[in-house]
DNA sequence: ATTCTGACA
DNA sequence: TGTCAGCA
C-alpha cells in the first residue's frame, strides 16, 4: 500500500478527531465550510477524516492559537480542492484499513499531539475510541 | 448513542 | 464559537 494512500484513507469519525485534536465539532465543521479540509463522507453523510485531515487540523489549531484568523490560515495552508477524483475507496477498503491501522501510525499521531502541546494518556481517551486500533 | 444541518435567547 | 433543535 502506497504511503499517500495510507494518509488519504478516510478513517476517523468526527468524534475521534475531536479527541485527537482537542478541537470542537463546531470548529472542525466550520473549517470544512471554509475549505481548509475536505473530509470524505459515508453513505449516511457522516464525515470520515484521513490522517492528512487530522494533521491539517492540528496545523490549523496551532495557527489559531497563535492568533491567526481564517483569512490568514488560508494564506498559509494551500486550500484543498473540494472534489478530487484521484482515488476512490470502497467501504471494504476503509473498514479493512481501520482494522489494520498500525500502532506505528498512532505513535506518530500521539507524537504530534505531544509536539503540539496536547496531552493524552488521561481522560481524553473516552470509552475506548482508540482501543480498537491497538492490536 | 452519534453525527448532521441550520439558526441564534 | 457555543448550543439547541429536529433528523437520520
Amino acid at each position: 500500500m502506497k504511503d499517500e494512500m495510507r494518509r488519504t484513507m478516510p478513517l476517523f469519525s468526527i468524534g475521534i478527531v475531536k479527541s485527537l485534536t482537542e478541537l470542537s465539532a463546531r470548529q472542525i465543521r466550520y473549517y470544512e465550510e471554509h475549505q481548509l479540509i475536505n473530509p470524505a463522507r459515508t453513505e449516511g453523510n457522516r464525515r470520515l477524516f484521513s490522517f492528512n485531515d487530522v494533521e491539517r487540523l492540528l496545523e490549523i489549531k496551532s495557527l489559531i492559537e497563535k492568533g491567526i484568523n481564517l483569512a490568514g490560515i488560508k494564506q498559509v495552508l494551500t486550500i484543498q480542492e473540494p472534489e478530487t477524483p484521484e482515488v476512490t475507496y470502497t467501504e471494504d477498503d476503509i473498514q479493512e484499513a481501520q482494522e489494520e491501522l498500525s500502532e506505528k501510525e498512532l505513535r506518530k499521531m500521539l507524537k504530534n499531539e505531544l509536539f503540539q502541546g496536547n496531552r493524552f494518556g488521561k481522560s481524553s481517551l473516552r470509552q475506548g475510541e482508540l482501543s480498537r486500533f491497538f492490536h
